[in-house]
DNA sequence: TTAACGTACAACCATCCGGTTGTATATCTG
DNA sequence: CAGATATACAACCGGATGGTTGTACGTTAA
């Protein structure tokens, strides 16, 4: 689990990449920790909720990849994950790439091109 | 609500759309609509639940803006919303962005650039 | 006009989630 | 050592979620 090397997600890991963008304390976390590390005391510092509440997020975050605690001393530093926000961007890529090229199936059938599928109307022009 | 033509998001919108992709029956929806419209009911046949389960994870989609209805006589023909997958994508690649500037500008103070900031290194070579 | 079909929606239920408070443990500081 | 600080973790609670079944309604087909 969180093998940060692996291409292939399973549906579980993309259910809590995903479950942990879904609420904007914890998107707010993750753009603090990407440009630098920071306490989770500190982080707590900064949002209206108790600091258990904070951990909670912190540790939802880490259980998706997205954010990574480093010990130091007594304090935790949390900094952001990228890799694992590149696999997101690259999934929704995906459905993306699969939309375009059911738009390019489209055109191509509209052009009449034979390479875009036979074309079901006989009436198209030969 | 559900305006497609905004470019900004507000934090419940983008809680919806990441919170409707935390679900791979939702995921898989979103693919096949993407490609092609299919009533709900050619959904649902497709999945080991109930008819009405189907139906609200459709209506969880719908209101996260990634799928959109069209009545179609007595059926409904669900269709994925690409522009909603935009805006998701648009929202991490931000992330991305946040986080490339930083190692530029980690970057930038390893060489010495004083555009980078001022280097606390008073021992770097001038 | 019935009957079948596709959908909508309400009610219900178990589980999960996001928050709280309280307690325990480890580390730093005086 | 004693005390303060940073974290971890368990227990609890209300509300959201994801599933179910049952009922109602509009539309198509016989």
């Amino acid at each position: 689990m969180g093998d940060d090397t692996s291409l292939t997600l399973s549906d579980d890991e993309v259910d809590r990449i995903f479950r942990a963008l879904a609420d904007a304390t914890r998107r707010d976390i993750v753009r603090r920790t990407l440009t630098e590390e920071i306490t989770v005391s500190a982080l707590a510092a900064a949002y209206e909720m108790s600091f258990a509440a904070v951990q909670k997020h912190v540790s939802v975050l880490e259980s998706a990849g997205l954010v990574h605690k480093n010990r130091h001393g007594r304090e935790r530093l949390v900094r952001g994950n990228p890799d694992t926000l590149r696999k997101a961007q690259l999934l929704l890529d995906q459905y993306e790439e699969l939309w375009r090229r059911r738009i390019d199936r489209l055109d191509a059938l509209l052009a009449g091109d034979p390479a875009g599928g036979p074309p079901a109307d006989p009436a198209a022009p030969a």
